[in-house]
DNA sequence: TATTTATTTGACAGCGTTGTCAGATTTGCT
DNA sequence: AGCAAATCTGACAACGCTGTCAAATAAATA
């Protein structure tokens, strides 16, 4: 008796109608090759079978799959979001800036969490890559300063953009904000609001922009003739405990507290409100405190702290439309000028910090 | 004069050395499908072949590339995370969670935002689902509350399971909290506490969780016989701002405040402290305050808050569980059981409360 | 009108895998 | 040893699309 296996029948029950460029092209009575051209917006189509195709693409709800088109084209219209950031809001404020610029050419974004401090993180990332053929990469703090990455992704011919990197410059397209800058205009700021006596809570020195917002600082202190005692720097590791810690020793002496303080991220001017609000100290009464980023939480402390807006969401942006105009530029005008974006920061003054 | 156009010489000089399954097999002496086998851990291959074929493919760092995986098999290899959540360390946590079960199997996850107040949703998450063949998609709230977005993805024939879904039980597989446990249990700490006029803000009313939540609550007082005063119950929006409000409510009559106040959600128990703050009402001497998820921001505002730890990771790792073993189970053992999970809560205990 | 040139179209061969199925080899039993 | 039943292996055809290139058509020129 011979057993027929039926070869299961591919379910037409299913409304799942996923139509091929099959079914468009004979809906429309030309080629697939036609229907390709329409969908990818190529020319030498005539503009009435342009139309025909369209008509017959939206009546069968015609999606291209992108996964046929990857392994056909030169595309795979995957852009990697590398990143290991402990900062949740930093992540997803990138990420949202990445996915809305690739929505906009039709691209998805794979997020890629990798372990920076892994031993093995260029042979793992050369794997992803390996694994999958992406289009562009985006490398963000402390992936982007770490040359085995970058040997990997260049090893892997993929193009990337680095956000906000601190150390090779020149070695890649890059968008980044000036901390320096920031930090001078913050210190400014608070100079203008007649702080004199300003302390300074230091960033993770591991962390190329902690270097530069301290930079900003001193050079504003230093153009108003207002050097900081060093009792008036305190060293931070960028987390809460940290900034609770300077803050102490910045107390310290009760008696002679400073105007002002300045802490090189929210999150440690989170630390220094606590402490202050711990020991009795008012803020802003007693002393002004200012942050760096306007992470999500600046907006739930009271006073509302006062910082810099890190234009994360645009820098994202930018990095993707970087990777994605450069892409469909090509070879016709390398834009060789198009290699670094420079996105402006914003003041936010809220009610941590008053006038003297 | 003929000008040839040269076809841009394949770049041999590029170390990018993808190997594909046939340089493999060359080298293992086999056929690529044979290789194929060993790589999908397929049985049928004698064991010595299955060696000499994975020292093969090390020595090729052979990556199977996974678009041309998923065009010929039936697994894309990709899952699909589905949000619409203004939380950014929610959506992190999620995303955490499911990229970490993911990893596990070989898989990756594309991150999705949908806007759930689009009026063609469906329409947008069947395009995404046509475009891209996802072998499981997860939504999270509000999404998993959606009749047109279910439908949508059902009618993809994508299997997918919902996180903290709080409509339509039994339609889909499904991980959640119990959250009416949780406040319950929360109230009851209150209560043992020594509090008996205990405040309430409750959550956005379009939130399924917000009355699990209020229920919960409630149930623990009136168990106790403690019903509390409608004065003592505001309504919120789960934001800052509403909580604030709430908080002016709840403290209306200055000489008559409730000893403690639970909020719904953390971001609504800072706007209350933000308010004691302000008006001078210490916390948590005069009036505790409780709250609802572990945000980041209970650990930067002081006092830390008491609240309820919400397992996000935990609960996103589990429902990429449920896909992924459900995939792989496929019609051995349709494991009918593994149809709802359910994660414990955790009660974290911080400064922001004590006994009265 | 006859040609040349530009424009439009389609046939066909991949892209790097997996599914199918038949052929080759090994194993188990009489 | 001889034969049936497992076990292993490989050819070959998809998967749904794009790139290449030649053929067909339309437009421009002589």
């Amino acid at each position: 008796m011979t057993q027929i296996k039926a070869p299961a029948a591919k379910e037409p029950s299913v409304s799942s109608a996923v139509s091929t460029i099959n079914d468009v092209a004979r809906l429309a009575g030309v080629s697939i090759k036609t229907v390709s051209r329409v969908m990818n917006d190529e020319p030498n189509v005539r503009e009435e079978t342009r139309t025909k195709v369209k008509e017959a693409a939206a009546r069968l709800h015609y999606r291209p799959n992108l996964l046929a088109r990857s392994l056909a084209g030169s595309r795979s219209f995957l852009i990697g979001l590398l990143y290991d950031n402990p900062s949740s809001s930093y992540v997803i404020d990138l990420q949202q800036g990445v996915i809305e610029r690739c929505r906009q050419s039709g691209y998805h974004v794979l997020s890629e969490p990798q372990d920076s401090l892994a031993p093995d993180i260029g042979r793992a990332i050369a794997s992803l890559l390996a694994t999958i053929r992406l289009d562009g990469v985006i490398l963000t703090p402390p992936l982007c300063d770490m040359a085995v990455v970058l040997d990997a992704v260049e090893a892997a011919g993929v193009p990337y953009v680095r956000v906000s990197p601190s150390l090779f410059p020149g070695r890649s397209a890059l968008v980044e904000m000036d901390d320096t800058q920031a930090a001078y205009e913050m210190t400014q700021f608070l100079l203008g609001q007649g702080h004199r006596d300003i302390g300074f809570v230091r960033g993770h020195p591991e962390h190329g922009s902690s270097h530069r917002r301290y930079d900003g600082f001193i050079k504003a202190m230093h153009e108003a003739g207002a050097e900081p005692h060093s009792r008036r720097i305190a060293q931070g590791f960028n987390s809460f405990a940290s900034g609770l810690e300077a803050a102490k020793a910045l107390f310290m002496d009760a008696g002679n507290l400073p105007t002002a303080i300045f802490a090189s991220n929210d999150e440690m001017a989170f630390g220094v409100m606590a402490y202050a609000q711990q020991t009795g100290v008012r803020v802003p009464d007693q002393v002004s405190v200012v942050g760096f980023d306007d992470t999500p939480g600046s907006m739930i402390i009271w006073p509302h702290l006062t910082t810099i807006r890190q234009p994360v969401t645009d820098l994202a942006y930018a990095a993707a439309d970087m990777l994605l105009s450069r892409a469909s530029a090509d070879e016709d005008a390398p834009n060789f000028s198009d290699t670094r974006r420079e996105l402006p920061f914003e003041l936010v003054m809220r009610e941590s910090a008053k006038a003297v």
